[in-house]
DNA sequence: AAAAACCTTACAGCCGTTGTAAGTGTTTTT
DNA sequence: AAAAACACTTACAACGGCTGTAAGGTTTTT
């Protein structure tokens, strides 16, 4: 049963939201307080996020940009707001979906069952700068291709992606490869390292791993500062 | 520079998305011509289909049908239909996105950019029944997971794809793996039958290949008739 | 029951990935 | 400027998964 997470702080609204999904066979989480709402997100991570704009504290977009860098959960984007700079800047930000209240209870369903229907299968796609990766079997896509890196290198850009811009130390890279940081070999890393690095300069990707001295790595995008 | 393709009979309207477009950067191609317009569309492969719902001859809902079933490419319907029930009927067909006419310069480019957002990195994906067939790495997507496919099994499963529920030649498999009809070894291909049922099989996949005496094989769906 | 078509299994060769090792560059410290 | 610490490169042998081969079994047709 697939699960949908509210983000609605008019109480009327939400029960109604959640009566109406319950109905239509999909359990539902409702975040009634409203700090850290990201957070809470992560925790349940939901199999869709059906988001108001208009909240106490931080405000719809925020926690919808905040989501789509951190997650690759669908947001489906449900406010009052009919204004078309706010759609616009939703869509922007990455939001799967965008509908003014009210909506029809047919119409919703509808637009929530496509926005499912769509990520099908994307559910352990990690998303880089121009670039997807499969957690499972480290199939890159890139540029309308796809490629399979070989499982070290793989787990190696894992670990960056899900670091964001972070300095990534070796022990953290050698516990995601071998499950161990004891009896670390270094060079064994090292060569790992070069490896991807050099794949990635082949597929002509904007990012680079670069050392930081005496602590671990980092990914950086093209021409960007340290 | 992607290209759209606008499938719209009135004259007036298609010149006028197709201008919005172009300034938009992107490559446009007019269907003007409603006979075999599935036909045309999949000649002109564009990156994304804007499609009119009331048309002369076959009806947009058809050619939306039509083109998911033959295709992956995004299709976006644009029609002055506003009734809720058209609305429903196209997401269920598997319409990306659908909007009514006039909606504004804007927010048609804000949803043409967002659906082709979506599509990165899909174009090589095939589907089938509850899976999806990377054609490239062959990496196969099913209930959430991913498993990269041996490459035989890759192409035997990519060769039946692409011709739906036809009955499949050894020859046409021969050529497809090995690139070449003759010398054929009926057993070597026999092997990789096998070795891909068994996978499918592994993966509680809906669809069976099945042996067409003296012919070929067949994909069909699990308690499909003959 | 014989023939034809189809299927199964085991095995050895091949190729890509991996860790090792030995050596070269580069930066920082003294 | 030399030493030390860190980072990188390259080649190679071991391993494992994929592949075609071969030999034999099963099912369907005649």
């Amino acid at each position: 049963m697939k699960r949908i997470a509210i983000v609605e702080d008019e109480f009327l609204m939400r029960e109604e939201l959640s009566d109406m999904l319950r109905k239509a066979e999909y359990q539902v989480d409702e975040i009634s307080e409203f700090e850290d709402v990201t957070g809470q997100l992560l925790a349940l991570s939901p199999d869709l996020i059906l988001l108001d704009l208009n909240l106490p504290g931080t405000s719809g977009f925020q926690i919808c940009r905040e989501m789509k860098q951190k997650s690759t959960i669908p947001v489906l984007v449900l406010t009052s707001r009919d204004q078309l700079r706010d759609e616009l800047h939703a869509l922007d930000l990455g939001a799967d979906e965008y509908l003014t209240k009210p909506c029809g209870k047919e119409r919703l369903l509808a637009r929530v069952t496509n926005v499912m229907k769509r990520y099908e299968g994307r559910s352990n796609l990690l998303e880089g700068a121009g670039f997807l990766l499969d957690r499972q079997t480290y199939t890159l896509y890139i540029h309308n291709s796809s490629v399979i890196l070989p499982k070290n290198q793989g787990k190696i850009l894992e670990v960056f992606l899900t670091h964001g811009d972070e300095i990534v130390s070796k022990e953290e890279l050698c516990l995601a490869i071998w499950g161990t940081t004891e009896f670390i070999d270094e060079n064994a890393l090292q060569v790992n390292l070069t490896r991807l690095k050099k794949t990635m300069a082949n597929l002509m990707m904007r990012q680079q791993v670069i050392p930081v001295r005496g602590i671990g790595y980092r990914l950086i995008a093209e021409g960007e500062t340290l």
